[in-house]
DNA sequence: CCATTATAAAGACGCTTTGTCTGGAATGTC
DNA sequence: GACATTCCAGACAAAGCGTCTTTATAATGG
Protein backbone atom coordinates (compact mmCIF):
# COMPACT_ATOMS: atom_id res chain seq x y z
CA UNK A 1 0.00 0.00 0.00
CA UNK A 2 2.68 2.58 -0.57
CA UNK A 3 -0.34 4.41 -1.86
CA UNK A 4 -1.87 7.57 0.02
CA UNK A 5 1.14 8.37 2.35
CA UNK A 6 3.58 10.43 -0.28
CA UNK A 7 5.59 13.57 -0.05
CA UNK A 8 3.46 16.67 1.03
CA UNK A 9 4.18 19.95 0.50
CA UNK A 10 4.07 22.91 2.92
CA UNK A 11 1.88 24.54 0.56
CA UNK A 12 -0.14 21.45 -0.83
CA UNK A 13 -0.56 20.88 3.46
CA UNK A 14 -2.05 24.79 3.64
CA UNK A 15 -4.55 23.40 1.67
CA UNK A 16 -4.92 20.14 3.01
CA UNK A 17 -5.74 21.99 6.06
CA UNK A 18 -8.33 24.08 4.82
CA UNK A 19 -9.79 21.66 3.53
CA UNK A 20 -10.04 19.55 6.98
CA UNK A 21 -11.99 22.56 8.33
CA UNK A 22 -14.80 21.85 6.13
CA UNK A 23 -16.69 19.09 4.60
CA UNK A 24 -15.69 20.03 1.02
CA UNK A 25 -14.65 23.32 -0.71
CA UNK A 26 -14.56 24.69 -4.19
CA UNK A 27 -11.26 25.84 -5.50
CA UNK A 28 -12.71 29.47 -4.99
CA UNK A 29 -13.58 28.84 -1.44
CA UNK A 30 -9.94 28.05 -1.16
CA UNK A 31 -8.55 30.64 -2.79
CA UNK A 32 -10.29 33.14 -0.65
CA UNK A 33 -9.20 30.97 2.59
CA UNK A 34 -6.24 30.92 1.91
CA UNK A 35 -5.08 34.35 0.16
CA UNK A 36 -8.31 36.76 0.73
CA UNK A 37 -8.59 37.27 -3.40
CA UNK A 38 -8.80 34.79 -5.95
CA UNK A 39 -7.63 36.63 -8.96
CA UNK A 40 -7.37 34.15 -12.15
CA UNK A 41 -3.74 33.03 -11.15
CA UNK A 42 -4.07 31.93 -7.48
CA UNK A 43 -7.33 30.06 -8.63
CA UNK A 44 -5.09 28.32 -10.75
CA UNK A 45 -2.43 28.02 -8.36
CA UNK A 46 -5.03 26.42 -6.03
CA UNK A 47 -6.17 24.12 -8.53
CA UNK A 48 -2.69 22.46 -9.62
CA UNK A 49 -2.04 22.45 -5.86
CA UNK A 50 -5.46 20.40 -5.71
CA UNK A 51 -4.99 18.04 -8.86
CA UNK A 52 -1.39 17.41 -6.99
CA UNK A 53 -2.76 16.61 -3.80
CA UNK A 54 -5.67 14.38 -5.84
CA UNK A 55 -2.96 12.40 -7.61
CA UNK A 56 -1.26 12.10 -4.09
CA UNK A 57 -4.57 10.33 -2.53
CA UNK A 58 -4.68 12.62 -0.42
CA UNK A 59 -8.09 15.04 -1.93
CA UNK A 60 -10.80 13.80 -3.57
CA UNK A 61 -12.85 15.80 -5.67
CA UNK A 62 -16.71 15.55 -6.64
CA UNK A 63 -16.93 15.61 -10.37
CA UNK A 64 -20.94 15.81 -10.24
CA UNK A 65 -21.32 19.29 -8.77
CA UNK A 66 -20.12 22.17 -10.35
CA UNK A 67 -17.72 24.04 -9.54
CA UNK A 68 -16.24 20.54 -8.49
CA UNK A 69 -16.02 19.95 -4.66
CA UNK A 70 -13.06 18.75 -3.15
CA UNK A 71 -12.95 17.28 -0.02
CA UNK A 72 -9.89 16.02 2.31
CA UNK A 73 -9.54 12.06 1.81
CA UNK A 74 -7.02 11.56 4.44
CA UNK A 75 -7.45 12.65 8.38
CA UNK A 76 -4.62 14.30 9.97
CA UNK A 77 -3.87 11.61 12.22
CA UNK A 78 -3.37 9.32 9.35
CA UNK A 79 -0.93 11.43 7.62
CA UNK A 80 0.96 11.87 10.98
CA UNK A 81 0.83 8.07 11.79
CA UNK A 82 2.05 7.97 7.93
CA UNK A 83 4.66 10.27 8.66
CA UNK A 84 5.69 9.28 11.64
CA UNK A 85 6.17 5.39 9.82
CA UNK A 86 8.07 6.91 7.05
CA UNK A 87 10.32 8.09 10.19
CA UNK A 88 10.83 4.76 11.63
CA UNK A 89 11.19 2.68 8.50
CA UNK A 90 14.22 5.27 6.84
CA UNK A 91 15.76 5.43 10.74
CA UNK A 92 14.54 2.62 12.75
CA UNK A 93 14.34 -0.42 10.62
CA UNK A 94 10.33 -0.41 10.55
CA UNK A 95 10.77 -0.44 14.10
CA UNK A 96 8.40 2.08 16.15
CA UNK A 97 9.27 1.50 19.27
CA UNK A 98 12.64 2.99 20.06
CA UNK A 99 11.08 5.74 18.42
CA UNK A 100 8.21 6.15 20.79
CA UNK A 101 10.69 5.83 24.06
CA UNK A 102 12.85 8.43 22.56
CA UNK A 103 10.63 10.41 21.86
CA UNK A 104 8.27 10.24 25.56
CA UNK A 105 11.62 10.61 27.60
CA UNK A 106 13.04 13.59 25.58
CA UNK A 107 10.08 15.20 25.22
CA UNK A 108 8.91 17.52 28.45
CA UNK A 109 5.42 15.38 28.85
CA UNK A 110 3.04 17.19 31.53
CA UNK A 111 1.88 14.56 34.57
CA UNK A 112 -1.58 14.58 32.31
CA UNK A 113 0.21 13.57 29.25
CA UNK A 114 1.55 10.81 30.87
CA UNK A 115 -1.86 9.97 32.11
CA UNK A 116 -3.10 10.10 28.94
CA UNK A 117 -0.82 7.56 27.78
CA UNK A 118 -1.07 5.47 30.45
CA UNK A 119 -5.03 5.08 29.78
CA UNK A 120 -4.21 4.19 26.07
CA UNK A 121 -1.44 1.83 27.27
CA UNK A 122 -4.25 0.23 29.70
CA UNK A 123 -6.62 0.04 26.89
CA UNK A 124 -4.65 -1.59 24.75
CA UNK A 125 -3.49 -4.64 27.11
CA UNK A 126 -7.49 -5.21 27.44
CA UNK A 127 -7.53 -4.74 31.09
CA UNK A 128 -9.76 -2.02 32.56
CA UNK A 129 -8.00 0.73 33.65
CA UNK A 130 -5.51 -0.07 36.62
CA UNK A 131 -5.40 2.91 38.82
CA UNK A 132 -8.11 5.16 39.14
CA UNK A 133 -7.14 8.62 38.67
CA UNK B 1 19.67 22.21 20.88
CA UNK B 2 17.23 23.79 18.38
CA UNK B 3 19.73 22.90 15.28
CA UNK B 4 19.19 22.71 12.21
CA UNK B 5 18.48 19.57 11.31
CA UNK B 6 16.99 20.24 7.82
CA UNK B 7 15.71 18.03 5.37
CA UNK B 8 18.14 14.90 4.49
CA UNK B 9 18.21 12.97 1.52
CA UNK B 10 17.79 9.38 1.32
CA UNK B 11 21.14 9.52 0.05
CA UNK B 12 22.84 11.60 2.40
CA UNK B 13 21.30 9.41 4.71
CA UNK B 14 23.31 6.02 3.95
CA UNK B 15 26.26 7.85 4.16
CA UNK B 16 24.83 9.03 7.91
CA UNK B 17 24.53 5.62 8.25
CA UNK B 18 27.82 4.73 7.64
CA UNK B 19 28.94 7.11 9.58
CA UNK B 20 27.21 5.85 12.42
CA UNK B 21 29.08 2.78 12.60
CA UNK B 22 32.49 4.11 13.25
CA UNK B 23 34.18 6.33 15.65
CA UNK B 24 35.19 8.78 12.18
CA UNK B 25 36.42 7.79 8.66
CA UNK B 26 37.90 9.23 5.33
CA UNK B 27 35.74 9.77 2.00
CA UNK B 28 37.45 6.76 0.36
CA UNK B 29 36.50 4.16 3.77
CA UNK B 30 33.25 5.74 2.90
CA UNK B 31 33.22 5.03 -0.74
CA UNK B 32 34.42 1.65 -0.71
CA UNK B 33 31.68 0.38 2.28
CA UNK B 34 28.83 1.99 0.19
CA UNK B 35 29.84 1.27 -3.55
CA UNK B 36 32.11 -1.18 -3.17
CA UNK B 37 35.03 0.33 -5.31
CA UNK B 38 36.33 3.98 -5.37
CA UNK B 39 36.26 5.24 -8.27
CA UNK B 40 37.34 9.46 -8.91
CA UNK B 41 34.10 9.86 -9.88
CA UNK B 42 32.18 8.35 -6.79
CA UNK B 43 34.59 9.75 -4.46
CA UNK B 44 33.29 13.31 -5.99
CA UNK B 45 30.23 12.12 -5.31
CA UNK B 46 30.57 11.32 -1.56
CA UNK B 47 32.40 14.16 -1.14
CA UNK B 48 29.67 16.22 -2.23
CA UNK B 49 27.16 14.58 0.19
CA UNK B 50 29.55 14.93 3.25
CA UNK B 51 29.52 18.80 1.97
CA UNK B 52 26.06 19.23 2.28
CA UNK B 53 25.59 16.99 5.48
CA UNK B 54 28.37 19.26 6.87
CA UNK B 55 26.44 22.51 5.82
CA UNK B 56 23.40 21.01 7.73
CA UNK B 57 25.15 20.50 9.96
CA UNK B 58 24.40 16.83 10.72
CA UNK B 59 28.22 16.44 9.96
CA UNK B 60 31.96 17.32 11.44
CA UNK B 61 34.92 16.95 9.70
CA UNK B 62 38.47 17.01 11.22
CA UNK B 63 41.00 18.56 8.95
CA UNK B 64 43.78 18.38 10.94
CA UNK B 65 44.39 14.70 9.21
CA UNK B 66 45.37 13.54 5.94
CA UNK B 67 43.16 12.49 4.44
CA UNK B 68 40.10 14.87 6.15
CA UNK B 69 38.30 12.42 8.86
CA UNK B 70 34.46 12.71 9.01
CA UNK B 71 32.43 11.85 11.54
CA UNK B 72 28.91 11.74 12.89
CA UNK B 73 27.83 14.98 14.22
CA UNK B 74 24.27 14.07 14.83
CA UNK B 75 22.78 11.13 17.09
CA UNK B 76 20.34 8.90 15.20
CA UNK B 77 17.97 9.97 17.83
CA UNK B 78 18.58 12.84 17.40
CA UNK B 79 17.55 13.07 14.00
CA UNK B 80 14.53 10.65 14.74
CA UNK B 81 13.74 13.51 17.38
CA UNK B 82 14.55 16.00 14.81
CA UNK B 83 12.25 14.53 12.32
CA UNK B 84 9.14 14.06 14.98
CA UNK B 85 9.44 17.72 16.39
CA UNK B 86 9.34 18.68 12.70
CA UNK B 87 6.12 16.62 12.25
CA UNK B 88 4.38 17.60 15.22
CA UNK B 89 5.26 21.64 14.79
CA UNK B 90 4.00 21.48 10.94
CA UNK B 91 0.97 18.98 12.12
CA UNK B 92 -0.17 19.11 15.57
CA UNK B 93 0.56 22.96 16.50
CA UNK B 94 4.01 21.77 17.59
CA UNK B 95 2.18 19.41 20.13
CA UNK B 96 3.61 16.02 20.58
CA UNK B 97 1.06 14.61 22.60
CA UNK B 98 -1.95 13.51 20.07
CA UNK B 99 0.52 12.51 17.67
CA UNK B 100 2.12 9.84 20.56
CA UNK B 101 -1.65 8.85 21.30
CA UNK B 102 -2.29 8.15 17.45
CA UNK B 103 1.10 6.38 17.33
CA UNK B 104 0.84 4.22 20.61
CA UNK B 105 -3.11 3.21 19.83
CA UNK B 106 -2.76 2.58 16.02
CA UNK B 107 0.52 0.91 16.23
CA UNK B 108 0.40 -2.63 17.28
CA UNK B 109 3.16 -3.34 20.39
CA UNK B 110 3.87 -5.97 21.85
CA UNK B 111 3.18 -6.75 25.36
CA UNK B 112 6.46 -5.73 26.03
CA UNK B 113 6.68 -2.93 24.15
CA UNK B 114 4.03 -1.67 26.37
CA UNK B 115 5.99 -2.44 29.34
CA UNK B 116 8.99 -0.80 28.53
CA UNK B 117 7.08 2.71 27.81
CA UNK B 118 5.09 2.15 31.04
CA UNK B 119 8.28 2.46 33.01
CA UNK B 120 9.69 5.57 31.42
CA UNK B 121 6.30 7.25 31.77
CA UNK B 122 7.30 6.01 35.77
CA UNK B 123 10.26 7.06 35.49
CA UNK B 124 9.18 10.16 34.59
CA UNK B 125 6.66 10.51 37.28
CA UNK B 126 9.42 10.23 39.58
CA UNK B 127 12.14 12.31 38.47
CA UNK B 128 9.67 15.62 37.12
CA UNK B 129 6.98 16.29 39.14
CA UNK B 130 5.40 18.18 36.10
CA UNK B 131 2.45 19.32 36.95
CA UNK B 132 -0.22 18.41 39.53
CA UNK B 133 -3.85 17.82 37.76
C1' DC C 1 63.68 19.78 -4.94
C1' DC C 2 60.83 17.82 -8.36
C1' DA C 3 57.54 14.43 -10.22
C1' DT C 4 53.95 11.62 -9.01
C1' DT C 5 49.97 10.50 -6.73
C1' DA C 6 46.08 11.24 -3.68
C1' DT C 7 42.95 14.37 -1.90
C1' DA C 8 40.18 18.59 -1.70
C1' DA C 9 37.47 22.34 -3.72
C1' DA C 10 34.68 24.32 -7.16
C1' DG C 11 31.67 24.07 -10.44
C1' DA C 12 28.89 22.21 -14.57
C1' DC C 13 25.41 18.99 -16.08
C1' DG C 14 20.91 17.00 -16.51
C1' DC C 15 17.03 15.79 -13.99
C1' DT C 16 13.06 16.32 -10.95
C1' DT C 17 10.10 18.95 -7.95
C1' DT C 18 7.64 23.09 -6.60
C1' DG C 19 5.07 27.21 -6.99
C1' DT C 20 3.23 30.19 -10.21
C1' DC C 21 1.05 31.73 -14.21
C1' DT C 22 -1.06 31.80 -19.28
C1' DG C 23 -4.09 30.35 -22.81
C1' DG C 24 -7.61 27.66 -24.51
C1' DA C 25 -11.28 24.11 -23.89
C1' DA C 26 -15.36 22.77 -21.40
C1' DT C 27 -19.56 23.82 -18.82
C1' DG C 28 -23.13 26.25 -16.97
C1' DT C 29 -26.58 30.49 -17.02
C1' DC C 30 -29.59 33.74 -19.18
C1' DG D 1 -26.30 31.58 -28.76
C1' DA D 2 -23.53 35.05 -25.79
C1' DC D 3 -21.25 35.33 -21.76
C1' DA D 4 -18.96 34.25 -17.48
C1' DT D 5 -17.03 30.87 -14.83
C1' DT D 6 -14.44 26.81 -14.23
C1' DC D 7 -11.43 23.24 -15.65
C1' DC D 8 -7.37 21.56 -17.95
C1' DA D 9 -2.89 21.33 -20.18
C1' DG D 10 1.14 23.14 -20.40
C1' DA D 11 5.04 26.67 -19.85
C1' DC D 12 8.14 28.78 -16.87
C1' DA D 13 11.84 29.97 -13.39
C1' DA D 14 13.86 28.61 -9.29
C1' DA D 15 15.61 25.31 -6.34
C1' DG D 16 17.35 20.75 -4.87
C1' DC D 17 19.58 16.47 -5.99
C1' DG D 18 22.92 13.09 -7.72
C1' DT D 19 26.60 12.78 -10.60
C1' DC D 20 30.70 13.84 -12.83
C1' DT D 21 34.89 16.80 -14.62
C1' DT D 22 38.30 19.92 -13.85
C1' DT D 23 41.56 22.46 -11.28
C1' DA D 24 44.07 23.37 -7.19
C1' DT D 25 46.40 21.69 -3.11
C1' DA D 26 48.79 18.63 -0.09
C1' DA D 27 51.74 14.42 0.85
C1' DT D 28 55.38 11.15 -0.64
C1' DG D 29 59.34 8.76 -3.02
C1' DG D 30 63.23 9.45 -5.73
Amino acid sequence: MGRAAREITETELSVLMELWQRPSATVRELTEALYGNTPAALLATVQKLLDRLEAKGCVARDRNHWPHHYSASVKREELVGNRLQAAADQLCDGDLTPLLTHLVRSQRLSAKDRDELRKVLDELDGKAPGKTN
